[in-house]
DNA sequence: TCCGAGACTTTCGCATACCGTAAGAATCGT
DNA sequence: ACGATTCTTACGGTATGCGAAAGTCTCGGA
């Protein structure tokens, strides 16, 4: 993963309840239609009418994502924005007035995670909603990870680190350790090897050997002693976890 | 296209045809004005007199927005509405009589996208039409707003800035960059962003390189360098955030 | 309709990292 | 101790990615 999220945020998907959703916007009426719609399309929605309210119930209930009107009396919507990032990664969605442009930018650029132009439609709003909740919720999802013996394989991003710490490898010797990972403790013979990494039915064998060697100098402590991708004599090698 | 509408609604951004929009009014004279003014601004005008008919219209000629007077006898804006959203997501701009508020709100509440309150001028009608639709259409598509490593892409707008500098990409060094940004940290295959960015299936991947190149040239402090959009030799490219 | 600018694609040469082979040294099992 | 197996190292060929530049394609203006 590679964005930390702060503290104590609520990740959606997680959990069985509903996406809790926060509306702070000083417009009774305008925050009312809103509500009525997010619930409707099901969310359960808390409302705050001004700025400073709407900043201490987002960290008091800490919900999965604020609507924030940028024009607030008081505190506006700029400041809530910055003092929530300060202590949460909650998703942010701004309400702006049109031609804000300016106001967009600084918005952005304070952390929020998309804005609806005013006037907009409830039903667009809540489509941004949802987007910015299944942005987040897939950012927070761990990627899928072959571990074993202080080894991590990422293979969706195709990196390689041994005990955190990044780790080069080519394209044969990654392959080969994604092999020995998927089954660990199976013993393979270098035909084997031979067969699935190089997708040859023949070969030299002393091929493997050399890129065995190869991969152990660099995720081994002590190459000529290895503890996990180790030699079965008369087969081939075997990764212990 | 990241997100499924329902079924039947066109998008207008995809048909080289003129929007379609549908008028429902039981006042033929209003209608008249507005339905000639809307085709004089480039729209293709289709006309129902009352609720129910209009319903019905929409739901077999499916326009990409209807135009729905609230007062009319038989079934009523609100009914027309509410049917219309049981099986489409088509936009809807209704007209009401001014100082109805909770009709606004019940109207907004109902899924319209926008109102229009009597007495208008067929410009301002015609105007809220073409504003709705071109939301309409920003809304289907995909995350509207993309961060990591300092370049934001806005997608609604189709903007790129990259530390707040606004930097001017083609159409493919764009499409590249959102791909890549939607996926952080996930390497891409030549192969795969041919196929995704390019549409091609087979073909010469050296045409991915050239313009990775290009777009580190316009995103990178040092292109030869690159910090985020890095090379995984063997395999692809992949976006650092 | 023709032309030109910009965008896109293809080609080519270069530098480098990678791969496979071979040959000698070391190690293991008996 | 001895043969078989594995390890280690070195080296040349090759694939890969990069950079530059020439060759197409497309679209808008004259």
């Amino acid at each position: 993963m590679t964005k930390v999220r702060a503290i104590g945020h609520r990740i959606p998907m997680d959990s069985a309840a509903d996406p809790r959703v926060l509306v702070v916007d000083d417009d009774p009426a305008l925050a009312e239609v809103v509500a009525r719609y997010l619930r409707r399309e099901g969310f359960e929605v808390d409302y705050a009418a001004d700025g400073a309210t709407g900043l201490q119930r987002a960290l008091s209930t800490l919900p999965d994502l604020v609507v924030l009107d940028l024009m607030m009396p008081g505190m506006d919507g700029f400041e809530v924005c910055r003092r929530l990032r300060r202590a949460t990664a909650v998703p942010v969605v701004m309400l702006t007035a049109r031609g804000e442009e300016n106001d967009r930018i600084a918005g952005l650029d304070l952390g929020a995670d998309d804005y609806v132009t005013k006037p907009f439609s409830p039903r667009e709003l809540a489509a941004r909603v949802r987007a910015v909740l299944r942005r987040a919720a897939a950012e927070a999802a761990p990627a899928p990870l072959l571990t074993g013996g202080g080894v991590e394989v990422d293979t969706v991003a195709h990196r390689v680190s041994r005990r955190g710490a990044p780790v080069t490898l080519t394209t044969k010797e990654y392959d080969l350790l994604v092999c020995f990972l998927t089954s660990p403790g199976r013993a393979f013979r270098r035909e084997e090897l031979l067969e699935t990494v190089w997708g040859w039915s023949i070969g030299d064998t002393s091929t493997v050997t050399v890129h065995v060697r190869r991969l152990r100098e660099k995720i081994e402590d002590d190459a000529s002693a290895p503890r996990h991708l180790t030699t079965v004599r008369g087969v081939g090698y075997r990764w212990e976890p």
